[in-house]
RNA sequence: GCGACCGUGGCGGAACUGGUAGACGCGCAGGACUUAGGAUCCUGUGGGGCAACCCGUGGGGGUUCGAGUCCCUCCGGUCGCACCA
């Protein structure tokens, strides 16, 4: 009996991780891969309070699908970096007092430890900080690209504005009228000269790609319905003077019940159509709904409000004239900011309605109380048009106008120009400098980066100027153009331009004359597969499909969409609660990888539940894990000599091969939790059968070793091997082999279970009613009635039916 | 309100195209080894019943020889959108 040493995680794993590093274990050639396989995971935000739990178990579901794709043969680039800029880390720098630029790299380095510590397969070589003027300057570079070729604009517009964070905020980070950040405060609306990208230019193809886009099907709905794309028709209602009010709906067919008009507050016509007994009360609601903040107006469950405008249009319809409104129910940004009002088949305007005691016409037949919004029925008070489906009338309504030139088919998208602009300090200057007689011009492309200042006093300024203006040296340029005294643009971009394009740098960081470097691109880019989390569905995964098909028109890439797979995983929760700061609920991870180590750690995380669902933590479960470790280190120990000359027993090697294709499909689809449960169910075979030899041993290293991969190269230099397991091959499994042996096959009557018959793989029918009829508690329940009816699936079930 | 997903033992969770419900793990109970055991090993573990059996996947109904799985309906939960015309 040899003596086996005992399993001490915290050697075993630093002496691996001391190896990697040594060796380059883990630095693929980026120049000649033979399989090249881009392993891309959503890099993090480095906050001060290090990496916690939910990072950890969406990095090692990403490391393990890495480490499996180059078991079997690829050569797979693994980076890792830091989405360091923004108003996370300015408000962490302001509310501690430390300048961000001193912070960050403090933070960094404390994740730069926790990713070594547990384990990641990082090409460090290619790490990556979007704070790096380095970095940065490409960012800027993309912006003047995007500028030139007229998709980066300046517009003034109504924008949200957290007074708390002193700063604009993108609609997708205003949650129900309150900002993401500050749960407490209300955003405000503020006008200001913002920059915009114009992403709605790509609506119709960031929609029509999904289709193919290999993605979570959760992420792909959620991105649908943040485009939102609607058909209908825009239709023109002329007032008496020659006005012309177009209004966008979806619902053309009910076009002879439109019985009044609601245009925006602030639509253009206003002024015009307001008849001068109505001016003085128009003119408080429009000044009313200006104070009110664009968020609080978009709240929906409050009372309608509105004012006639004293004047009326024509429906093109029905020739009737009909009242003209404002209401703030109305949205300026959404189609043309007006609408035909439908009381009898849209809530909205029903309730309208009758709060204002507007008439209300029916024009689809259909069950129930007004108002009735489906598209399922038949016109009726509509002319020509009553009988006719909804759809079809709809068609006909359109055609009908467009010959008098008062209808146009049309397309609406509820996605909005993406606006970048942040009035603060911790972000890349966006590169533009102001020229009295040039107006904007673009930074030359060789001067970039536009690097941003040290400054003290980096607070922002609640008249929404950005602390950049305050520092004078830097504040006045030359005009890039002719020379004149200019002015740099202050404010800085979003943070999720920053990471709008990371993945394009990974494979090009050594380089500094250019983004990334072209025969790299061609080689590693899309990015094979990409794992992330749902909360960056919109944001993050939209944008970077934007810049993507963006760069590619303009020819600096080769593809269209950068993430031809992606999967979303689940959440790490905490006693049924999102875990956060405000609950006191986050979990570090630090203890439990000095507990258990990083192994038992990552296998733990990964057994919680399915990876694509995520789980609950809870810390009880995790002696399992330690104990299957255990048992494999006893048994691999006892598997060292030579192997054993004869083959393995017929239930260890079908089990086996079972368990290779089990772990191997579970793998590839990130059922990692019914993966790790197979290679246990293994180990208690082998065990039971004290099979524990070198031939059964191995192969379970290397499907072990993507879950626990110091572990795995411990036991498998342990056995004599003097490559690393990542060069060994994942095991194949032999389908005869693991279908071989006898099968058992249940017995109904009647569909109720009634007995098991052990009978060799194939048997016919026959043979199988046969035998079970010999079954003595089958024999009792058939009872000498006659069988009306057999039912048997082969190799499973016989059903007798009497 | 709309959209998506989900309700399975004491707990986390398994169950391929409808075909043995509860794999695997935790916990628990009993036993073994021990000075001791929070170590390890063995046995048991959905509920009821001495048993034969019966009942069981949120509730109710349906399709089927057969339903956790499909259909209808109700209840509960999570996430996303939210006056988008």
């Amino acid at each position: 009996m040899t003596q086996v040493p005992i399993y001490d995680p915290q050697a075993v794993e630093a002496r691996w991780q001391a190896r990697w590093v040594a060796d380059h274990t883990n630095e693929p050639d980026l120049d000649r891969p033979r399989q090249p396989f881009y392993n891309l995971m959503m890099f993090p935000y480095p906050s001060a309070e290090g990496l916690h739990v939910g990072n950890m178990f969406a990095f090692t579901g990403a490391d393990i699908y890495g480490r499996f794709k180059r078991l079997q043969g690829h050569d797979v680039f693994e980076p890792i970096g830091f989405d360091a800029f923004g108003i996370h880390s300015e408000n962490y720098a302001l509310q501690v007092g430390t300048n961000p630029a001193k912070l960050i790299p403090k933070n960094i380095e404390t994740f730069r430890r926790q990713l070594r510590r547990f384990g990641g397969m990082f090409d460090w070589r290619h790490e990556l900080s979007t704070t790096d003027p380095r970095y940065y300057k490409w960012t800027q570079w993309i912006f003047v690209k995007l500028f030139k070729a007229g998709l980066a604009f300046r517009k003034k517009a109504a924008v949200n504005w957290c007074p708390k964070d002193m700063s604009v905020l993108a609609n997708e980070q205003v949650i129900n009228g309150y900002c993401e950040r500050h749960p407490d405060t209300r955003v405000e609306q503020r006008f200001l000269e913002q920059w915009f990208f114009a992403i709605t230019r790509y609506a119709e193809r960031l929609l029509k790609n999904l289709d193919w886009l290999d993605w979570s099907a959760s992420t792909r709905t959620l991105q649908r319905n943040w485009i939102g794309r609607s058909e209908g028709a825009e239709l023109v209602f002329e007032t008496p003077d020659g006005h012309k009010i177009a209004v966008f709906t979806t619902r053309p067919d009910t076009l002879f019940g439109a019985t009044y008009l609601v245009l925006a507050p602030e639509h253009p016509l206003v002024d015009a159509l307001t008849a001068d007994e109505q001016r003085a009360r128009v003119k408080a609601y429009r000044r009313e709904a200006q104070a009110t903040d664009i968020v609080t107006r978009r709240v929906g469950d409050k009372a309608k409000t509105g004012v006639f405008l004293g004047s009326y249009a024509r429906n093109p319809a029905t020739g009737e004239a009909i009242p003209v409104w404002i209401a703030d129910y109305v949205l300026m940004e959404y189609g043309t900011g007006a609408i035909m009002a439908v009381p009898a088949h849209d809530r909205r305007d029903f309730e309208f309605a009758t709060a204002f005691k507007l008439p209300i016409r029916p024009v689809v037949r259909a069950e129930g109380p007004l108002p009735t919004v489906s598209e399922d029925g038949v016109l009726m008070n509509s002319g020509e048009f009553d009988g006719l489906p909804c759809r079809d009338a709809g068609r006909r309504i359109v055609a009908w106008l467009l010959s008098k030139g008062l209808a146009t088919p049309q397309v609406q998208y509820r996605l909005h120009d993406w606006c970048i602009s942040r009035q603060r300090y911790w972000g890349p200057p966006i590169p533009i400098i102001y020229c009295d007689g040039c107006g904007p011009v673009p930074v030359p492309e060789q001067d970039l980066p536009v690097e941003l200042p040290f400054i003290e006093d980096f607070r922002p300024d609640a008249a929404g100027v950005s602390p950049l203006a305050r520092h004078k040296e830097w504040y006045f340029a030359p005009c890039p153009q002719c020379g004149a005294q200019g002015r740099r643009e202050t404010d800085v971009s979003d943070t999720f331009l920053d990471s709008a394009w990371y993945f394009l740098r990974y494979p090009s960081t050594e380089f500094d004359d250019r983004p990334w470097d072209p025969p790299r691109t061609k080689t590693w880019l899309p990015v094979t597969t990409y794992i992330g989390g749902n909360e960056h569905a919109v944001l993050h995964l939209l944008y970077s499909r934007f810049i993507t098909m963006a760069l590619q028109e303009l020819g600096h890439v080769h593809f269209e969409e950068p993430f031809p797979k992606f999967r979303a995983h689940g959440l790490i929760i905490k006693d049924g609660a999102k875990m956060s700061k405000s609950r006191g609920n986050v979990v570090i991870p630090d203890a439990y990888l000095q507990q258990w180590g990083a192994d038992t750690f990552r296998m733990y995380l990964m057994f919680l539940g399915p990876f694509q669902e995520g789980g609950d933590f809870r810390d009880e479960g995790i002696t399992g894990i330690r104990r299957f470790l255990d048992k494999v280190w006893q048994l691999a120990h006892e598997a060292r000599g030579p192997a054993p000359s004869s083959a393995l027993p017929p239930a260890v090697a079908r089990k086996l091969h079972q368990t290779i294709r089990k772990v191997t499909t579970d793998t590839e689809g990130l059922d990692y939790n019914t993966a790790i449960a197979a290679m246990m169910e293994y180990v208690n075979l082998v065990r039971e059968q004290g099979a524990g030899t070198r031939d059964a041993v191995e192969p379970l290293l290397v499907m072990l070793a993507p879950y626990a991969p110091h572990f795995a190269e411990e036991l498998w230099a342990a056995l004599g091997h003097e490559q690393s397991v990542v060069s060994a091959s994942w095991p194949s499994y032999d389908e005869r082999l693991a279908a071989a042996g006898d099968v058992e096959i249940v017995v109904q009557v009647n569909g109720k279970v009634r007995g098991r018959l052990t009978i060799s793989r194939g048997a016919t029918e026959a043979q199988v009613v046969e035998q079970a009829l010999k079954d003595e508690s089958v024999r009792k329940f058939v009872d000498g009635q006659p069988v009306r009816k057999t039912i048997y699936v082969q190799d499973r079930l016989l059903n007798l039916v009497v």
